[in-house]
RNA sequence: GCGAGAGUGGCGGAAUUGGCAGACGCGCUAGACUUAGGAUCUAGUGGGCAACCGUGGGGGUUCAACUCCCCCCUCUCGCACCA
């Protein structure tokens, strides 16, 4: 322990957070105690980048605030922080710049983590952890290969997502608006053997569960909802006209089977080149589906996009009607969803209706709005509502509802189909491209095949001698020594897998690795996680929605079925916290400024007027970003920590403004020479209080005191709301600051004030408060204070201050002893002089009486 | 188009169960201290001279509406040929 001396003088950051800093090395090391109840603070651990951002800064701080509310509350706290250290960024400073990305991301760790401790973070970081260790990546393996075993993991041949960027493929997930989520560049598709992950498996579970998901946020469920797209329907065969085949589709309207006039058809579809066959429409035919093929996922999904199609000059059988209806392949039939073909039904589905109008095919209504008739030859959209069934036969005159039932038992009844569920998500493509991630733990044997990497051979690692040049799909291919191997079957050659997994996967299981970072046997300890999952509370960015948190429920899903842990669910509670935005400026000759580019709202370089766009969250490229270490050296931890708090409730957006950091600036000034103010003069003061002997400015403050702890409590409590408390803790410090100038009070009670104050100011700027906490000649950290209780007498007021309203209006407002009875007040309020006026010649219809608040007098 | 959320002073934001709209902070105004002030302290600060008017707009319920109900507008986010 660092000998403590206290400061005094004037408040100086630089000096006492250091101090701090330093001393609490080892302070949040935690343990598991069968006696505490325990809880999980968790934020999502950062890619190390190098440099930290204020997002960083946001979401370490409400974390923090947390952990140290609920260290300071008697539980046994697990606040744990580490890298998500695998990933293109370090692939490509080792291109640009020839840095292995293992140096590059070492170093960028280092750096990093000297910028996050100078927050002054509660981290234990004895747990700290790195994905690109191959004691963490041996585990990815050893999943892998449980998952392989399992069935989980699986290879298949499929059209790919590929970024001709980076090389490398991307899930659907990680393609955004046709779009690599990385670099924007135009995704294209490839057709490519790659590892999955069969999360379609758990699609039911991963649905139901988001409903027992009641500390996540709504739009975050909906979210992952909307991403699973479950849809509940049936699949119906059709026969082809002439032939033995059949087309399979997959509809959530067979009810409407009766309408259908015409089928269509994916241009990939299998059956397309046995329906066209010998026809005269074949040549035709195959040129529009090459022309389909080519057009990329973009511009094939996109909104403008023109539904076109062509006739296959072939027939299918409608099961109901048993009429031919013709077989079309259309742009917009997608096959990858559901059977890759649809049964179009043109009067009661908007996009086959389209469809049919511009190819002039059969319209058949089968379905009659009941609150207004429709008829075909008026409708100018289609009917895509329920209502009841016409021209269907014998199933005329039933509800959608119950049609759909009828129709979907003949169907099994006749072998001509069945109930069906089909879900938008697809399972997870793993393989990457890529050197710098996680290679999975296969090899291809001449004789044998594919081969697991015996679970002893683990980890599979790295090679260290591989040349990165950006060209050629992964380095791995070039390392002969990675390459070759022998078959741990037969011996014989084999090659490795090159491939490595997606980063998602390092994620989507770090928070179990928390609890035992350095366990050998397994990927963690069964008792340990046991104890501390799940997460109580993790906080992240809103952009995690569904790729991040959905793989995690994914794995803590396939962990829980491999025996590894008991949990269902990873994360009780969820926080999205949101963005870091800032004004943007910009100079019409040199774009956007960084504000200190700026002077008198003109651009320092031309002189010329700068206009105020947007806020916007912050961005390197429009330059309107705060450096977070440059803000700490100016102004302290623990003022950056305040500002990022106070400015806006944590799940919303939060506009920076340097002013306001002046306000928190000030105030913690204004908090510290308040204390050293008073300090001798409390330092000796006796700590019990008797409440009967304080005169009224005394019972004023002491009351206010309690009510702060009460205010302060409650906000944390619900939802964080830490722009609440610290408005709460002003205005103690405003009324001590008062009682303190109108007379002289007993410094016992100032003593009670200023203490509650850095007790309850602690978990949000820990090193003053430890710093003046010091300097009333208290021992050690204020996280070791247990949190305060609120005297509940001693918030009641005597007296209340009663609202008079007439009609509504404020007119008046009176002192009266709390609890006075409703006549009481009444007569009160009635004998107001004001109130005379204000009535004075009217009747009295009514008066209401809400004890201790308000009267309202109707007239 | 569908779904979710939001709209309150010059600005960020409060108002937790229908009960004083604007807590707290920023900014601004005046004053004090000062060689100086972009430091600090004190006072004031929704609009209007006033009656009064004010929580995106219009209706409604109520003694009482930022809060509840109906209609509309705007913005943000997510999804979007999903059969």
């Amino acid at each position: 322990m660092i000998k403590l001396t206290p400061m005094e003088k004037k408040y100086s950051p630089k000096d006492i957070e250091q101090k701090w800093q330093r001393n609490w090395e080892g302070l949040f090391v935690s343990k598991e105690d069968p006696n505490k109840k325990k809880y999980y603070c968790l934020e999502m651990f950062p890619y190390p980048s190098g440099r930290i951002h204020m997002g960083h800064v946001r979401n370490y701080v409400i974390g923090d605030v947390i952990a140290r509310y609920k260290i300071m509350n008697g539980y046994s706290v697990i606040h744990p922080i580490g890298w998500d250290a695998f990933g293109m960024p370090a692939e490509n400073a080792a291109i640009e710049k020839g840095i292995h990305p293992a140096k590059w991301t070492y170093e960028n760790i280092a750096s990093m983590k000297a910028q996050i401790k100078k927050l002054g973070l509660s981290y234990d970081w004895s747990r700290e952890i790195a994905t690109c260790d191959e004691d963490y990546y041996k585990w990815n393996q050893w999943l892998f290969l449980k998952m392989y075993e399992k069935g989980i993991a699986y290879k298949k041949k499929s059209f790919v997502n590929w970024c001709p960027s980076c090389e490398t493929v991307l899930a659907n997930e990680q393609v955004d608006d046709g779009k690599c989520w990385r670099c924007d560049s135009i995704v294209k598709q490839k057709e490519l053997e790659q590892w999955f992950f069969k999360i379609t498996d758990y699609a039911e579970e991963l649905l139901s569960y988001t409903d027992k998901l009641t500390g996540w946020p709504e739009n975050v469920l909906m979210m992952q909802r909307n991403w699973i797209g479950k849809s509940t329907g049936a699949e119906i065969d059709f026969k082809i006209a002439g032939t033995d085949e059949k087309i399979t589709v997959f509809t959530t309207r067979q009810d409407t089977i009766f309408g259908a006039t015409f089928m269509s058809i994916a241009a990939e579809h299998p059956m397309v080149k046995v329906l066209i066959k010998g026809k005269n429409t074949e040549k035709d035919v195959m040129k529009f589906v090459e022309k389909v093929m080519q057009e990329d996922k973009l511009t094939r999904t996109g909104e403008g996009t023109e539904k076109e199609g062509i006739f296959t000059g072939a027939y299918a059988i409608n099961p109901f009607t048993k009429k031919e209806i013709p077989i079309w392949i259309g742009n917009f039939v997608l096959m990858e969803y559901g059977t890759g073909s649809v049964m179009a039904v043109p009067c009661h589905d908007a996009r086959d209706f389209a469809f049919a109008k511009k190819y002039n095919l059969p319209l058949q209504l089968v379905i009659q709005n009941p609150e207004k008739t429709l008829s075909v030859d008026t409708m100018k959209d289609a009917y895509v509502d329920d209502g009841f069934l016409v021209n269907s036969g014998e199933f005329n005159n039933l509800s959608s509802l119950e049609a759909k039932e009828k129709i979907a038992d003949e169907l099994e009844k006749n072998g001509i189909g069945k109930r069906c569920i089909n879900y938008r998500l697809r399972d997870w493509g793993i393989s990457r491209q890529r050197y710098w991630g996680t290679p999975i733990p296969m090899l291809y044997c001449n004789q044998c095949g594919i081969v697991p990497v015996p679970e002893k051979d683990l980890p599979v690692r790295l090679p260290k001698d591989v040349a990165f040049t950006g060209k050629g799909g992964s380095p791995l291919l070039d390392s002969k020594d990675f390459l070759n191997v022998k078959c741990p079957k037969c011996k014989g050659d084999a090659r490795r897998e090159t491939d490595t997994m997606d980063t998602f996967v390092d994620s989507s299981w770090y928070f179990l690795r928390y609890t035992s970072p350095k366990y050998n046997d397994k990927p963690f300890d069964f008792e340990k996680a046991g104890y501390w999952m799940p997460v109580d509370q993790y906080i992240g960015g809103i952009e995690h929605a569904v790729l991040h948190l959905l793989y995690s429920r994914f794995f803590t899903k396939v962990v829980r079925d491999l025996g590894l842990i008991k949990i269902d669910e990873p994360f009780t509670n969820l926080l999205t916290q949101g963005m870091v935005c800032k004004e943007t400026l910009r100079c019409p000759e040199h774009g956007w400024l960084f504000s200190e580019d700026v002077k008198d709202d003109k651009c320092r370089l031309c002189e010329k007027g700068v206009e105020k766009g947007r806020v916007e969250k912050m961005s390197k490229s429009k330059k309107n970003v705060i450096d977070p270490d440059k803000l700490i050296d100016t102004y302290g931890a623990d003022t950056v920590r305040l500002f990022s708090l106070f400015a806006a409730p944590p799940e919303k957006d939060l506009e920076w403004s340097d002013q306001g950091v002046d306000g928190a600036w000030r105030f913690l000034n204004r908090v510290w020479s308040l204390v050293v103010k008073y300090s001798s003069e409390i330092k000796d003061a006796k700590a019990k209080i008797e409440v009967a002997k304080l005169n009224d400015n005394e019972k004023a403050l002491y009351r206010k005191t309690h009510q702060t702890i009460k205010k302060v409590t409650e906000d944390i409590e619900r939802d964080f709301h830490f722009n609440t408390a610290i408005a709460a803790m002003m205005e103690l410090v405003n009324e001590i600051l008062g009682s303190g100038e109108k007379e002289r009070v007993k410094a016992e009670v100032l003593k009670a004030a200023l203490e509650t104050l850095i007790i309850l100011l602690s978990p949000f700027a820990p090193h003053i408060c430890d710093e003046l906490w010091l300097l009333l000649e208290n021992k050690g950290s204020v996280i070791n204070i247990a949190w305060p209780q609120y005297n509940a007498n001693a918030i009641k007021a005597e007296e209340m201050l009663i609202v008079i309203q007439i009609n509504g209006k404020v007119r008046g407002r009176v002192n009266l002893p709390a609890g006075t009875a409703e006549e009481d007040i009444k007569k009160t309020a009635l004998a107001d002089t004001k109130t005379k006026e204000w009535i004075s010649g009217k009747d009295i219809k009514k008066i209401i009486v809400v004890q201790n608040k308000l009267v309202n007098i109707v007239v």
